[in-house]
DNA sequence: TCACGGAATATTTTT
DNA sequence: TATTCCGTGA
């Protein structure tokens, strides 16, 4: 072991040989002390390594774990971390405080709640819930014009919380990114209004709410701000490419009093802009932290060189970003080559026949990955794969706990912690047969009236509808209600109540009752409801690739198909990139605009990263569109045109 | 009021 | 593929 060698060094106070471990800008990253550090870390070029020495490297020097903070995107990719530092080091830490910002934010909102006028049991709304909740809203509100034309409940939720990250006006967003929906914004803005009222009235928090209420909790109460961010001697943030501006304004409120900061990310690799991230963030973190060092990692250890001469290309375009050339020492490699394929369907072939000859050389299928720009550009594709019998698993499609199974489980289980839970109340109800909208909101408001809690539901009566089923509700929460229950026995009512109406309801019901049962030995973690139910909000069991929930398929080796956000951290030995089309990727959306066509390129840069030793683009060679009413017939333009030492070109 | 069927349609989505 | 929207009839 190479910590007992340096032990046995007894000049060396550290156990982990880090001058040894770490190249030069990775060791001046880790070792670096006091005060501001950008480290702008290149595709592959050891990014969480860097993050996971410095933790281990502080806790040497005697940082108590606690005082560290480490904010990510992700639990997994916090988790990752910490395990890899404790693996470096030892157990102290696991003790580092970290996760992701919304799960930081929850936990001092719950803490501090009273302070901004707020109760700590407030519900969180994940993304699904804020739909269903604006699409009720949307529908109430009947003074609607142009009927067609009105943004359906997705797209009002995202101009609501593109609205809240950005800190722009409902008008200024929709004349910006939505001008054909300009002539509505009046009914817009009131449905935000309701939307904003309703949650205040039932004490729902939405994720974007969760940073928002932070900011205001450390900006307005000075107190407070003293004493969060003086227990966080060491701030450090990964993927700050991806922070918004909320999220930029509370590490800057965070850091008022031990103003050591080190954030991490790729401005290159910043592609969720329409999410409200702004890569301005780390362009000008310099500015807001004077005398910021800057630490760039180049080397690259994960692809060939061909591949890094593309993506240096391809992001050499780029019109605003810090400096950077990625390299390697990695010898040999194989050209990137672009393939021009008749059809949509021969592009699949093509793919396919790849692949079948990447398996006769052993490659495993797992280290295969086909990328796309929107997630229905593999349908044909995966039909094939299909008929070939390959084995795949499509990321970023399917969310666990957002499919309607689990929600409706979970809706039953929320109405126990608040029995005012307008939302999850109506779901409950529209499970049952006969019964409609107006009869659910007939039977909330006379349950709410009463402001007895759930045993108002008892004495409820319904006139028309389903009897039957109303009763089997009211024994459900009758029994939950009587007996003192752990949270798994109450699922497991739950589960039993809800068994014969999932039946009913879909015809894939055995592969979902699979799923429920997985549920229920989460649950069977949790003693306290609340906690299961924030958790689940917060940091829900991911479906992420190799963590498949149905555990007996879980290890198979298959093909990866995913979109290039998802693929974001990850890398494989081949890659595909289908539909480099020019309107397809980039998107015909995105043309006009300057800002969104750059990220459109830095997304191809992340797609063309991703991959180790081969990689290939692919298109169809002449595709009308519909709604542009156009052929489009180039391949993308950040490929169109590039020389022949770049990029191989071949015609199927 | 509710349920059902058919048709259209599709950016990307860490929390 | 899968979700959503709209119209129709009970």
């Amino acid at each position: 072991m190479q910590q007992e060698q340096q032990i046995s060094h007894s000049r060396c106070p550290f156990r982990i040989a880090y001058s040894k471990e770490l190249n030069r800008s990775q060791l001046d990253a880790v070792t670096f002390k006091e005060g501001s550090l950008l480290v702008i870390a290149g595709a592959g070029s050891g990014k969480t390594r860097t993050l996971t020495y410095r933790v281990a490297r502080l806790v040497e020097e005697g940082v108590s774990p606690r005082a560290i903070l480490l904010l990510t995107f992700t639990r997994k990719s916090a988790q990752e971390m910490l395990r890899r530092a404790t693996d470096l080091l030892d157990n102290r830490c696991e003790k580092v405080s970290g996760g992701t910002f919304h799960s930081f934010a929850n936990a001092n909102l719950r803490k501090y709640a009273a302070k901004i006028g707020f109760k700590s049991d407030f519900t969180i709304l994940d993304r699904v819930d804020m739909e269903n909740l604006i699409g009720m809203l949307r529908k109430n509100t009947r003074d609607l014009p142009e009927h067609h034309l009105f943004p359906k409940k997705q797209t009002l939720a995202q101009i609501i919380s593109k609205s809240v990250n950005k800190g722009l006006p409902i008008d200024e967003i929709i004349y910006d990114e939505y001008p054909h929906f300009s002539p509505n914004s009046a009914q817009i803005k009131k449905i935000h209004e309701e939307y904003v009222r309703q949650k205040r009235e039932h004490h729902f928090l939405d994720y974007d709410d969760l940073l928002v209420y932070l900011k205001q909790l450390l900006h307005d109460q000075p107190e407070i701000r003293q004493r969060i961010s003086s227990a966080y001697q060491f701030i450090m943030v990964d993927e700050y490419q991806d922070t918004n501006p909320v999220q930029a304004e509370i590490l800057y409120l965070l850091s008022n009093i031990n103003e050591n900061i080190m954030v991490v990310g790729d401005d290159s690799q910043s592609i969720y802009a329409f999410r409200g991230a702004s890569f301005k963030n780390i362009m000008e973190f310099p500015r807001v932290f004077p005398n910021t060092k800057i630490i760039r990692l180049e080397k690259n250890y994960r692809s060939v060189q061909p591949i890094l001469n593309l993506a240096n290309v391809i992001i050499e375009q780029a019109a605003n970003k810090y400096k950077k050339n990625l390299f390697t020492t990695r010898r040999g490699g194989t050209k990137p080559v672009l393939i021009t394929a008749e059809s949509e369907h021969a592009q699949s072939r093509f793919v396919i026949e790849k692949i079948q000859d990447l398996s006769e050389k052993e490659i495993p299928l797992g280290q295969i990955a086909v990328l796309f720009r929107a997630s229905f550009h593999s349908f044909d594709l995966e039909i094939e794969l299909a008929k070939e019998e390959i084995p795949f698993i499509k990321v970023g499609g399917f969310k666990f706990m957002e499919s309607a199974h689990i929600k409706d489980v979970l809706a039953h289980l929320k109405v126990i912690s608040n029995p005012y839970d307008w939302l999850s109340w109506h779901r409950i109800f529209l499970l049952l047969d006969k019964i409609g909208i107006k009869t659910a909101q007939n039977i909330f408001s006379a349950l709410y009236e009463k402001r007895t809690g759930i045993v108002g539901l008892f004495t409820v009566n319904i006139k028309t509808g389903n009897p039957d089923g109303f009763n089997r509700l009211k024994e459900l929460f009758s029994m939950i209600e009587s007996g003192h229950m752990s949270v798994v026995e109450m699922g497991e009512a739950v589960f039993n109540y809800y068994w014969p109406i999932l039946k009913e309801k879909y015809d894939d019901h055995p592969k979902r009752s699979r799923d429920l049962e997985q549920l229920l030995t989460i649950m069977d973690r949790y003693r306290t409801l609340e906690k299961f139910l924030t958790d689940m909000a917060l940091e829900p069991p991911s479906s992420s690739i190799n963590n498949s929930l149905s555990s007996y398929d879980g290890d198979l080796d298959r093909l990866v198909l995913s979109t290039v956000h998802s693929a974001k951290g990850l890398e494989w030995h081949t890659v595909f990139v289908i539909w480099t089309l020019d309107g397809r990727f980039p998107s015909l959306r995105s043309i006009n605009k300057e800002e969104e066509l750059e990220e459109e390129m830095r997304l191809m840069y992340v797609a063309t990263t991703r991959a180790k030793e081969n990689l290939y683009f692919t298109y169809p060679e002449e595709i009308y569109d519909r709604s542009s009413r156009t052929i489009l017939n180039r391949p993308s333009r950040f490929l169109d045109g590039l020389p022949g030492d770049i990029l191989q070109k071949s015609y199927l």
